[in-house]
DNA sequence: GTTGTTATATTAACAACGTTAAGTAAATTG
DNA sequence: CAATTTACTTAACGTTGTTAATATAACAAC
């Protein structure tokens, strides 16, 4: 393949180029088949040419990352136009869920795997933005349900209510995505423990009224 | 290091060195270090020694995990004891969520890793056993207090219930151990977010009377 | 006691991985 | 047109998991 004079910007579009073809790699063939080569082969280039695009591996599935984070904050961004919070809260739980269960590999590399810890300062994504970072959008709604005086009066901090929220969703989601195939438990229903999940949150969180 | 002859049940011994061997390798060292040439130079074998004792990695991570199944069970044996079903529920949580924490690692290989599911027919372990099963133990606290009356009404699978509260624990746990360095998220206090998913369950799962 | 046979371990070696070094061809620059 | 730079490739290294080939020691049989 002949060498091309330099380029432009196009370089982020071969940057792009390689995160897709890895993230299509991830999620039609698991993470173990994510290597270097394969990545290479798929966009018809020499497995060291992403090393002039990336510093090694891992800044490569930290860019994956990005992309899926960013992926994720998309895939909400409609339920956040809803106005009543507390279907605004269950359609996030929902949302959310749907996008780790439709994505396990995916969810697997943001969430469950040992990573360098990313830095806001690096990211390519922008914190605290409605439609770019989804933990912002459940503070959101975490703050408009406290300031509409729904939670338990003991409950100030809506970091901490975000936080146990996030907590409850990504235990169900993060065990079926790792244990549902075991034998050992007796595993019900995947629906019906992500629905008790959320109505334990209500529960456990608002008010008795509610 | 010459080759002794044929020994009897002493190779059962030879296991338990290389488990234990590898065990500690994942505690010093993390998962990355866990390599077969690494555990064999710890026991002053060879690397290809092990294959005599394991199919491949995977069962050895699965004998490791076994064992590893084991000594939780075995940290939360005692408070199996308390008489009071609340005061075990609560008890059990603290249990499990100080193991997971004290083991990250090892916590990481149990519950949050890739692996092929396991049989309870070739595990080593006793399923449904007070001293040996995890999931069993919070299944009986889980019963009593069913039986006691304390769920709400429309509570009636113990094995839901179960799976909820272990989803809740799980999900503060991992969140804590997977992301707890990650700057983009404004952590609070590990102790308050076991503390409040506790509650939470309590609350979200017990009749209001409690 | 020599001879097999078997059990236990070793060293060599392979394929696949991430990664670095060295080399090559096209465009740009003086 | 020579020199440099850029964008890539192929070679190669060190480390993995794993298999093949080999060696050594005990036991059994005659």
């Amino acid at each position: 393949m002949p060498p091309k004079p330099k380029t432009e910007l196009e370089r982020q579009h071969l940057r792009t180029l390689i995160i897709d073809a890895a993230r299509k790699l991830f999620v039609s063939r698991g993470v173990d088949a994510v290597t270097m080569r394969e990545i290479a082969k798929r966009i018809g280039y020499s497995a060291t040419s992403i090393y002039l695009h990336f510093a090694d591996k891992e800044a490569l599935l930290r860019a994956i990352c990005d992309t899926d984070f960013l992926a994720l904050a998309r895939s909400l961004k409609n339920v956040m136009l809803i106005v009543n919070p507390i279907d605004r809260l269950k359609a996030l739980s929902n949302g959310y869920a749907a996008f780790a269960l439709t994505h396990p590999n995916h969810y697997r590399l943001m969430f469950m795997t040992e990573r360098a810890p990313c830095d806001p300062e690096q990211s390519s994504l922008q914190q605290n933005s409605a439609e770019q970072d989804a933990y912002y959008q459940l503070k959101t709604v975490v703050s408009d349900l406290h300031a509409a005086g729904y939670f338990r009066a003991d409950l100030k901090d809506t970091d901490l209510i975000a936080q146990t929220i996030w907590a409850g969703m990504h235990g169900v989601c993060s065990l079926q995505i790792s244990m549902s195939e075991d034998k050992w438990v007796n595993w019900c229903n995947i629906s019906a423990r992500l629905q008790l999940i959320q109505q334990v949150m209500m529960r456990g969180l608002m008010k008795e009224s509610t």
